[in-house]
RNA sequence: UCCCCGGUAGCUCAGCUGGUAGAGCGGGUGACUGUUAAUCACUAGGUCGGCGGUUCAAGCCCGUCCCGGGGAGCCA
């Protein structure tokens, strides 16, 4: 007898009459004095559960009717025509083993009701039976996925970045430090400072917040590159958007400008989203009656429209004549704060929305320095509901102007040398972006908080499990 | 880091101007049923986040700390 994934047996791959075998875990039971059980069986491999039907001409039947939701069995059977509503094939099972019982089911989490997330978070090694959680895996999967078959697709080399660097690229205060010190007893220089040299590394290191810069090198040979790997950021932020340590998709283009970014970021996303609606309706479904109403409709709208393209001055002066009333000024040299974007994607253009040329005193050194003198070719991609979900630039191939910029930044060159050989050795124009996979995953499920669509969320104090 | 909200049964919550606790769901038992968020009856289950204070009396008022959530900033 085969074991087949429930999905197999729903999706009509096997055909009724058939003898066949299901692992996975009760979900519900409910038992009719007619003298069998229907139990409900999960094994992950879709959305929807197989009904089993046991009657009590079952050795076990006894403690078939104790089976509760959680418990692991292993049922063989025969695949049928549902002799109910509901569903179109059943099981009626000729053996219920029970493979692991739930010791005590009055404090069994998981209860067949519907809970807050907030509860969820405290119970997260159990939280992938709920229907939200499994929906969510498959889908960030699919996701995960569809990053590689896209770049692979177009010809662009995953690159795995170092998780461990001691370049500060992004300035400092929101790293987190890798030491083999005894913090007990640090090595002190003559001036009473730390004495990193005597640390593993011979030198302060960190983990990464971002492969840029090392995607640049591998991009400046092999044209076009993309990391996707984990990144850390020990800021103190408290918002649904935030994580200590998330996922980043980092393309890096040679001979590419901030259009071919802003191109590049848009078929990416429309890509993913496409790949979700082939693959994961079910689940889709799900999130659309029960957390997103908009949630379909937002991806299909996202995949038929063409993003539009704003500048970052334009972008200022629609917010200036909007009529709102903002919290915080719209200014020249000011970064548009969370309202802006917000009004920007949700209220005037209603779709994913690309910012271009920032003011060049806001952003990143690494940036290209724009004909006016004052803006570098930056971008933001904004889509409802999330505000910022990638962030990119073409960067500076001049050697002259990064080294201008660097020295702006209060960088040390020295530090940097690697970075600038980029542009002494056969430099070009080059782009890309970073986009937080979190974020990707938030906004096509609609599960609003990013520490609901990774399986272990780190953030500030929290770092169960 | 700043601002706001919350912490009462396994879960979701109610609890009035202070008088030492309730419901629904879930669990158990029973009735009923090709059921499917089943239905009905009965039942068990609580150091009211911690510590301190006010009071004859605190879930409720005051102080403080801890935890959770939301918003801001920072960003992806």
């Amino acid at each position: 007898m085969q074991t087949h994934a429930i999905k197999k047996l729903l999706n009509g791959q096997v055909d009724t009459g058939e003898s066949v075998e299901i692992k996975g875990w009760i979900r519900t039971t409910r038992d009719s004095k007619g003298g069998f059980s229907f139990l409900v069986v999960h094994d992950g491999s879709c959305f929807d559960g197989i009904q089993v039907v046991a009657n009590n001409e079952l050795p076990n039947y006894a403690d078939i009717l104790k089976l509760f939701t959680g418990c692991s069995v292993i049922i063989q059977g025969e695949l049928v025509e549902s002799g109910g509503k509901g569903q179109s094939v059943e099981i009626h099972a000729q053996s219920v083993e029970v493979v692991g019982w739930v010791e005590n089911p009055d404090t069994y989490p998981v209860q067949p009701k519907r809970h807050t997330m907030e509860f969820l978070r405290e119970v997260a090694h159990l939280r992938p039976r709920t229907n939200t959680f499994s929906a969510m895996l498959r889908v960030r999967n699919t996701m995960a996925q569809a990053v590689h078959q896209y770049f692979s697709q177009n010809g662009y080399f995953w690159l795995h970045t170092p998780i461990i660097t001691a370049s500060d690229c992004e300035g400092a205060g929101d790293l987190f430090r890798v030491s083999t010190l005894d913090m007990m007893n640090l090595p002190k220089d003559d001036k009473g400072n730390i004495d990193y040299s005597q640390d593993f590394f011979g030198k302060e290191a960190y983990l990464t917040v971002s492969g840029q810069l090392n995607a640049e090198t591998y991009a400046c040979a092999l044209s076009k590159v993309y990391t996707f790997g984990p990144t850390f950021r020990a800021e103190n932020s408290h918002t649904q958007r935030h994580l200590a340590e998330f996922w980043m998709i980092e393309p890096e283009v040679a001979f590419a400008d901030l259009n071919d970014a802003a191109q590049l970021g848009e078929d990416f996303l429309k890509f993913v989203v496409k790949q979700v609606l082939a693959n994961n309706m079910d689940d889709m479904k799900f999130f659309n009656s029960f957390v997103d109403k908009t949630a379909i409709q937002r991806l299909e709208t996202l995949c038929d429209d063409s993003f539009e393209r704003v500048n970052y001055a334009d972008a200022l002066d629609i917010l200036k004549h909007s009529g709102e009333q903002f919290e915080y000024p719209v200014e020249w040299g000011l970064d548009l704060q969370t309202e802006h974007e917000r009004f920007l994607t949700e209220k005037h253009f209603k779709k994913p929305t690309v910012v271009m040329n920032y003011p060049e005193e806001i952003k990143p050194f690494y940036m290209r320095m724009n004909d006016d003198g004052k803006t570098v070719a930056a971008m933001d991609v904004l889509v409802p509901g999330i505000g910022e979900i990638m962030g990119g630039a073409q960067r500076e191939e001049r050697l002259d102007y990064l080294l201008n910029r660097m020295e702006q930044h209060g960088l040390d060159e020295n530090e940097y040398k690697w970075y600038t050989d980029l542009r002494r050795y056969g430099t070009v124009p080059h782009a890309g972006f970073g986009a937080g996979f979190e974020r990707l995953v938030s906004y096509v499920t609609g599960l609003s908080n990013v520490r609901d669509v990774i399986p272990f969320p780190r953030t500030p104090g929290t770092a169960k499990f």
